[in-house]
RNA sequence: AGGCGCGUAGCUCAGCUGGUUAGAGCGCCACCUUGACAUGGUGGAGGUCGGUGGUUCGAGUCCACUCGCGCCUACCA
């Protein structure tokens, strides 16, 4: 093996084995377990959110596979029909060509030719973090199969009334010139003004005032409403105003939508470009006045001066003339929250037009009732008031997208406008008994992404087929998302999966947090401070980092910030960590749902965590490797040590399991460090070395024996976290312990297996490392150097440590670094010395020529007074009636043990005080 | 406005059903090129757990209030 871990050299290598040999496949046999992944953009690239899920994934399907069930981790990307158009109409603009121009066959192959350059990036990207999807299954929503489902879902949806179109007031993006759905919208708070206007009445003198955000709208106005209880204004309801500029006359309206005490409280109706005033005109028969092209500019509607102009400039003009007939009041600032597109960052319109809607409420009934009945469980729980929330006040779900990319609406119209939907043309005629005389000619529009989507747990199975894979993986086992899906996603896949399956799409929701940068600010390509995850795997230079997130940024006047703070913060660039320090370090912050701080810190503690591992199998190799390890059945002796580390082991393994049931891979993953450096490595191997130099042919051959196997065991303990380098090394490692197969993955998981507990060696060796530290400890404070072995005098010793120290003189000797040790029959007989404590048990280091009389009397000063502070806490405790009354009878004990083995401590301490001092 | 969450060592985070001296990694200080590993070893310093009040024999851990931060949902013209 190399001295140093280099993951570069591995892992590439290593997964192409895995993939080729076909071991991601489900085995076939064992309790079904499956994952979804959720579905990336087909042609996006992976970003430290992914990388971060991936990792969560890739550890619980690993671990699942090897622990015996038949796994399947199910791969695909998604078409992203908004995004993936746009950037398609980018590039065709560089090349002077609008969409319409080339029109929508032509248009749709540059959408798949772009699929064809662009796609495959994500996957190979999932391939470096290490993912064990099956990619023999990979699914695009695109493709036939999962078009099939779409369409299929479709029809179905509307055979049963729970699909229908409609003409109502959507979100309308004017510069992409679609519907989007209420998801798709993001409000923020803005400046802005708002108008007061006087509306003159109709018939008299006099006027209402009324005020708005958005005067251009007025010229949509159908009616001035105010509150009937409002006695200001109740004898103007009935009358009427006439509609300034636009000389319509409108009637006043009783409503109690209207809270008189905000403004005027008189409030202008525009049922065709507000969602409240849509409801009011409903409510009153209002009619409709659309005054907006679909790219938000004036239509005909309005009075010619109008017509043409763009929302903006139109409300300038309103404005100007309104003040110029003296009808404006006012004008004051005003914050508002604009709504804007999350695509085209473009103010989004409500827009009265013709479009397909889910029923959502007959949906999302069962979809609460299965969360309420615990047949799906979010973890953490508290997710499921935000589930609940949602599908409470859940809207119906606008379908249909005025775009190209996607897939189109199986619905098919005649000459008179009526609307068939079937599965294909003709299935229609069929059914419908329409001849070839009948023009049929199909719906322009495209369904939301979302709604193949939401699909994906049964679609990528084979449905509407009956296939093998449905029946063995439906419902999956768990689903893996951020919080920021839950409404757009998760939410409809229940839905869907209730509907159509007639069964939950899986039993477990597992939502983590996002992944934030040094700063705790969202990573986000707008504001340049995301990470490739493979530039923390493979390393990357500060020019390269600067280049690659200033390049091609929305908002190029931000590019001087950006470098700024990644100058700051990566001042030498990134250095390569490997793909398994990365994954570790996603794992270990893997905690309770909350969102995790980047740091990377953390990523270069976890790749020497992998060379610190690589290294300890290097040792073990080098004293394993072509020798005798007892696989033929001769004589084993397993000393303390021995035994101590496989009960050390079994334990591990009880709480890296019961980890993976509660979805604490941080847990996991902190157990792992823990045994393999503080345990294994510190103490195993140290005690390996004179055992192996010293020890019998019996007490050697045990020594290798546990020292390969424990290490084996390790390496499946922790391969579903670092899969590269624990491959790497079992497949070097497992001949040696006598097992044969080609990869780890493979293999069984670790059990538990309670009778590898040894609570008497585990007591041996804590009983060494005391006497040990106690050296160490007086060696360090007294600096001494590690190089000079020192004499080592043991007092107030008991039977059990004189047994103890015949036993385990070598490994004393050899970890403590000690010239002597001596057991004093008789304390008086003492030399000067410093002190340390090994339970009652005395570590003494003689002074002469090691040690200095200050120093020591600091050291035992602080000793001193740690000890009493311990002893004022207890005696305090104990002295309260209440604690010994009412506390459990065994804490309580346990309160006066210590407190007697303090004392105990502390009399010792003063006494070698009061001697050094007199000296 | 409503909901959720967070505030523990300089930094990033653990701390389960309340009970030994509140932990880890990174960083920091001192010493050490000992033959698995300087991406290392040994020893050490550092926090009273945002604040206040309460419940309790006992609270970082439960309750109330409060300050600060974040997110989500809904928004009044």
């Amino acid at each position: 093996m190399e001295k140093t871990y280099d993951p570069n050299a591995i892992e590439t290598r290593l997964y192409e084995f895995w993939e080729q040999a076909g071991h991601f496949r489900p085995a076939g046999e064992g309790e079904p377990y499956c994952i979804m992944i959720p579905p990336p953009n087909v042609t996006g690239t992976l970003h430290m959110g992914h990388a971060f899920q991936d990792t969560v994934m890739d550890a619980l399907v690993r671990y699942h596979r090897m622990a015996g069930y038949n796994t399947l981790w199910q791969p695909g990307t998604d078409h992203a029909g908004i995004a993936t158009q746009m950037v398609v109409e980018r590039q065709l603009e560089g090349e002077g060509v609008s969409r319409h121009e080339l029109g929508r066959e032509r248009f749709l192959e540059r959408v798949w030719q772009w699929k064809a350059e662009s796609g495959g990036t994500i996957q190979n990207q999932l391939r470096r973090m290490g993912a064990s999807v099956d990619w023999s299954r990979e699914r695009f929503t695109m493709d036939e199969g999962l078009s099939e489902a779409v369409t299929e879902v479709f029809v179905r949806l509307y055979e049963d009334e729970l699909i229908y179109r409609g003409e109502r007031l959507v979100n309308w993006d004017p510069v992409l010139r679609t519907a989007v759905s209420d998801l798709e919208v993001a409000s923020e708070e803005e400046e802005g003004h708002i108008w007061h206007m006087e509306y003159p009445l109709a018939d008299g003198d006099g006027s209402v005032t009324v005020a708005t955000t958005r005067p251009e709208t007025m010229l949509g106005d159908t009616a001035v409403a105010v509150n009937p209880e409002d006695e200001r204004y109740t004898h103007l309801i009935g009358r009427r105003v006439r509609l300034p500029l636009v000389g319509r006359e409108i009637p006043i309206i009783g409503d109690d939508y209207v809270d008189p005490s905000f403004g005027s409280g008189c409030l202008k109706i525009t049922p065709a470009h507000d969602f409240n005033d849509f409801a009011v005109g409903e409510r009153h028969g209002l009619p409709r006045i659309n005054v907006l092209t679909e790219d938000a500019h004036i239509n005909d509607s309005a009075p010619e001066r109008y017509r043409g102009l763009d929302r903006y400039a139109a409300r300038e003009q309103i404005v100007a003339d309104l003040d110029a007939e003296r009808l404006l009041a006012r004008v004051e600032k005003h914050r508002l929250m604009v709504p804007r597109g999350d695509r085209s960052g473009a103010a989004i319109e409500p827009y009265l037009t013709w479009q397909w809607f889910v029923r959502a409420e007959p949906l999302a009934r069962p979809a609460m009732a299965a969360v309420e009945e615990g047949r799906i469980r979010f973890i953490p729980g508290n997710w499921e008031k935000t589930y609940f929330e949602w599908l409470r006040n859940i809207e119906d779900w606008c379908i249909s997208r005025q775009i190209w990319w996607g897939h189109r609406i199986p619905a098919w119209y005649d000459e008179r406008g009526n609307v068939y939907v079937g599965r294909c043309e003709d299935e229609v005629r069929r059914r419908h008994g329409l001849g070839p005389e009948t023009a049929l000619s199909r719906d322009e529009d495209v369904l939301d992404t979302w709604f193949s989507s939401a699909l994906w747990p049964f679609s990528t199975l084979g449905w509407p087929q009956q296939t093998e894979a449905l029946r063995a993986f439906y419902p999956t086992s768990v689903l893996v998302t951020g919080f920021d899906i839950i409404f757009f996603w998760v939410a409809r896949m229940i839905m869907m999966g209730l509907y159509f399956m007639g069964d939950v799409p899986f039993r477990e929701v597992y939502i983590h947090g996002l992944v934030r940068d040094p700063e705790g600010q969202k990573m986000s390509k707008s504001k340049g401070n995301v990470l490739d995850p493979l530039d923390i795997v493979d390393g990357i230079d500060l020019e390269s980092l600067v280049a690659k997130r200033t390049a091609d940024m929305m908002q190029p006047q931000l590019a001087e910030r950006i470098e700024a703070m990644t100058r700051r913060h990566y001042p030498q660039g990134i250095k390569a960590h490997g793909t398994d320090a990365l994954r570790f370090t996603f794992a270990s912050l893997a905690t309770t749902g909350r969102d995790v701080v980047f740091d990377l810190g953390r990523v270069e503690g976890y790749r020497n965590f992998c060379n610190k591992l690589w290294n300890a199998a290097r040792y073990v190799l080098m004293n394993t490797e072509g020798q005798d390890c007892g696989a033929a059945g001769e004589a084993v002796e397993l000393g303390a040590a021995e035994r101590w580390i496989r009960s050390r082991l079994e334990r591990t393994v009880a709480t890296v399991r019961q980890a993976y049931a509660d979805y604490r891979l941080d847990v996991a993953a902190q157990a792992i460090y823990e045994f393999t450096w503080d345990e294994y490595c510190d103490w195993y191997l140290e005690l390996s070395k004179p055992a192996l130099r010293e020890g019998s042919e019996a007490q050697a051959r045990g020594t290798r024996q546990t020292l390969i196997r424990v290490l084996e065991e390790l390496l499946r303990l922790a391969h579903p976290l670092m899969p590269f380098i624990t491959e790497a090394i079992w497949q070097r490692a497992a001949p040696v312990a006598g097992i044969a197969g080609e990869t780890v993955m493979r293999q069984p998981y670790p059990q538990p297996d309670e009778a590898r507990r040894d609570a008497e060696a585990e007591a041996e060796i804590a009983w060494l490392q005391r006497v040990i530290l106690g050296v160490r400890r007086i060696r360090g404070e007294m600096d001494i150097s590690p190089s000079r072995p020192v004499p080592v005098l043991l007092g107030n010793v008991s039977p059990t440590d004189r047994q103890r120290l015949e036993r385990h003189r070598a490994f004393l000797t050899a970890l403590a670094r000690l010239e002597s040790v001596q057991i004093l029959d008789d304390e008086a007989d003492a030399p000067e010395s410093a002190l340390a404590l090994a339970g009652d048990m005395e570590v003494r280091v003689p002074m002469a020529g090691l040690v200095d009389k200050e120093a020591e009397l600091a050291r035992l000063g602080k000793e001193r007074a740690r000890l009493e502070g311990e002893i004022e806490r207890a005696e305090q405790k104990l002295a309260n009636e209440g604690f010994r009354a009412k506390a459990p009878a065994a804490v309580v004990d346990k309160e006066r043990a210590k407190l007697a083995e303090v004392r105990e401590a502390l009399e010792r301490v003063a006494e070698q005080e009061a001697r050094i001092r007199s000296l």
